[in-house]
DNA sequence: AATCAAAAACTGACCAGTCAGTTTTATTGA
DNA sequence: TCAATAAAACTGACTGGTCAGTTTTTGATT
């Protein structure tokens, strides 16, 4: 097997176990066992835990800059390219569970620590943001989107996706998407 | 001081460090120092840590609820209803910092061990958002509210409330509140 | 024979949980 | 009212188990 395949399959499972237990339940015994490989393997890779934790976290960031990227900037209606972004997270998300439920989690928490990788986690979650928040902006000075806080609708269009992807789970992706744009588009008030 | 106060307070420092730090960070000697008490008289109020946590969530859990029954089932406009309650969690949280980073933190990881406290902490869940469910429901009925799946209609709108305490740190509970109805009432199309 | 990694065995720091001893509060009775 | 005693609550130094991280051994591959 080669190196780069190890380190990811470790990653892997690792994020798999990471996000169904606790940091302090997750064993470092256990994440070997599940990578098939043998422990001492992972502190080649990885100097400690914390850093193979935050790792995993990093490693989800960045594969979901990198499809936000590919959908962003391509300019075309507004309401299609938000869509699109929307789409974008929610694909990603449904193949990638186990980051989905990781990233999500360390929201909260801002203090603690030496806290380097927290700071850098606020920085890459920040980037991310920014992507959605130029279409959001781009929509707005085209006229078609009324947005007052930026930054705040911005955060809620991509937390919506977290809400429905935990209490739809039964959807397609293609209807989580509908869910999501209708409600954020329209809002729930009947019209005549 | 009284044993209900002691309680209180341990649980309330508990509370602090929790939501601001992992479970293994936060030792019981520090809470133990926080709360002002000796590390064994914690373990005179909870069997061990774990309960101490699961005690804290769900104290968060129980002061939200009661909150919320004081404003449902107040017949009245539905946008004006929902609007109560919408304000009824922001303000609970502005006042609970603590517990609202620690009750949204819970929220991905379903598996896990013995689990008897994650099951009834998604129980304990499940009826706060009953709550807010039959709001929409309501002004569904009444025609006020165009709703397709209450459920997810539901979770969106409390994960909103976190979203802009996250995000929208300056504003006040008020503006909070307004952004908030907006969107989730007519969403951020422009119209005419 | 030399490299690399799995497996296994080991070490020790750390910290949850304990409990013997202390302090506080409640109860009794003179 | 004030001892005297019992009960309850509190304390924090101590302990034992756990598990991150290390080292050693074994085995495979080139």
């Amino acid at each position: 097997m080669a190196k780069t395949d190890r380190k990811k399959q470790i990653i892997e499972e690792a994020a798999r176990l990471f996000s169904a237990k606790r940091f302090d339940e997750v064993l470092m015994d256990d994440i070997a066992q599940q990578a098939g490989v043998g422990k001492g393997t992972i502190y080649t890779y990885f100097a400690d835990k914390e850093e193979l934790y935050f790792a995993v976290v990093f490693e989800g960031i960045r594969r979901l800059n990198e499809q936000l990227q590919r959908e962003a900037n391509r300019p075309q209606d507004p309401e299609e390219e938000l869509r699109r972004m929307v789409h974008a997270i929610v694909s990603f998300f449904s193949q990638n569970r186990f980051f989905f439920r990781l990233m999500s989690q360390e929201d909260g928490k801002s203090e603690g620590g030496k806290g380097e990788n927290r700071k850098r986690w606020r920085a890459e979650r920040r980037i991310q943001l920014a992507a959605i928040e130029t279409v959001l902006q781009n929509g707005a000075e085209q006229g078609a989107f009324s947005v007052e806080h930026p930054k705040v609708e911005t955060a809620i269009l991509r937390d919506m996706v977290r809400s429905v992807m935990i209490h739809a789970k039964g959807l397609s992706a293609e209807a989580m998407v509908d869910t999501i744009m209708r409600i954020f588009l329209q809002g729930i008030r009947k019209r005549p």
